[in-house]
DNA sequence: AAACAGAACTTGTAAACACAAGTAATCAAC
DNA sequence: GTTGATTACTTGTGTTTACAAGTTCTGTTT
């Protein structure tokens, strides 16, 4: 059986299109709204969001459809809510650290950060990525092969080497990397997004190698992170493996 | 003015206590429902979960309170939704791996990992939180303090220490924590979820206590792990170190 | 048998309502 | 002035109703 609606709901669509043009819902408006003028600084954090009832007189909506907005807001770190007092703006959420998303430059500081070219860039054949398995295509297409070693304050902390697929990386052996933070380089020329990855940790003694970079004696106690990096190419992932030496610096991000 | 409700809305308390035996609402109790039989095996990855409305008649719930719990089950991976289709299972969220946001139960999986309590749960004053620093009132109200070792695979993997704010944590002392997730204790007896937190990791060589317990000789490399988690009661967060021997076992996460 | 129409499901959106419960300001009584 | 109850806010939970829109099966028509 049929009823006939008791009242229009939504206007009546105006014109009738593709559903690629289909309405978008009213809480992510009121969401992208509330988002953006937090992000834009129209509340700063600490601030009282306008209460549920305000922001429904203002988006012409009911609470339920407010509340969902708010929801999301909440989930994602814009806003805590005290039940009794108001939603409270806590401002964009930080991002990830040194460990969860981006290279160690951004994490440590440009201005303290030297980074030596240890080898490469240069073209050589896989010969095992880290541990993590690797595709036929990767396979075929050998990598992009660099070692670097970061010093901090004059002490040396990291030293990564990093593989990258040779696949659609022109002229990449003869860019000049000193100094220059690895993903600002994939990102403005190649348009390299890091969209987030995999990572395995562990303790290990130092090599001779690691010994003679971060002048450190037989036995001392490294940190080891291999890494595999998803980017915005899909398909397409970048291989770290970085050691630490964390007697003065220690590996901090958020989560 | 007030006007007599049209209909009993829920059930009428039995006997009325106090504000930490409030009800538990009930689109949490479904959301625990669901998430145990999916991570139970209940349910598998691929599954059709139940209809909303099938969900609705056993959990006796009308289908916005089931729906809000099917939110947060997409939201964190359980499920995948599908309009006109309905729920598809996708199985516990791995990648929320040791290091992004959950404990190690969820990271190893809850089959083959077995968690010794060392000490506690107690009642301490605080001495320090792993070098974060701490307000007045964590300082003030003292620590639920807890040592405990985690084996996998009859080895000694992990210990870790928790200090937890003895702020509205009634009966924490006495609760059987032997083989139970913390995390989920705190989040189905204290409604505490973890939001995320800041972690800085070191390599460190094995003290007397560590060689005992993880049966490693002197000299041995270790993973040192200190975190801030945060939880969605604002101000409040966790405080624990984790040692790990990642001999047989990394620490691994998505980021 | 294949194609189409429709019914009968599914989830998605949104409103309107009722009440619970926490917070803060006000105002009267002491 | 201080205390304590009241009141007027705030967010939290839950129900009911209505319709939109995607999916799948079924039955009829061709």
């Amino acid at each position: 059986m049929w009823f006939a609606p008791l009242y229009p709901i939504r206007p009546v669509n105006q014109r009738k299109e593709a559903s690629y043009n289909r309405e978008i819902p009213r809480h992510i408006r009121v969401y992208e709204v509330v988002r953006q003028h937090i992000s834009g600084g129209v509340y700063s954090p600490g601030d009282l969001l306008p209460s549920e009832n305000e922001l429904c007189q203002l988006h012409k909506v009911t609470r339920p459809t407010v509340r969902k907005a708010l929801d999301r807001l909440a989930n994602e770190g814009f806003i805590v809510r005290h039940q009794g007092k108001g939603s409270i703006v806590k401002g964009v959420p930080k991002g990830v650290g040194i460990l969860a998303i981006q290279g160690t430059t951004s994490a440590v500081g440009k201005e303290k950060l030297l980074t030596r070219i240890i080898t490469g860039p240069e073209i050589r054949s896989w010969t095992e990525a880290f541990s993590f398995p690797l595709s036929k295509v990767e396979q075929e297409s050998g990598c992009l092969y660099l070692e670097r070693l970061r010093i901090v304050d004059n002490k040396p902390v990291f030293f990564d080497v990093t593989m990258i697929p040779n696949i659609n990386m022109p002229r990449f052996t003869s860019r000049n990397l000193e100094n220059k933070s690895l993903f600002d380089v994939l990102r403005k020329n190649y348009r390299l997004e890091v969209k987030g990855g995999e990572q395995r940790i562990l303790a290990i003694t130092a090599d001779e190698r690691l010994m003679h970079f971060f002048g450190v004696p037989a036995g001392h106690p490294v940190v080891q992170l291999n890494r595999r990096i998803e980017t915005n190419r899909p398909g397409f992932f970048l291989y770290s493996q970085v050691f630490c030496n964390t007697d003065e610096f220690v590996l901090s991000g958020n989560f």
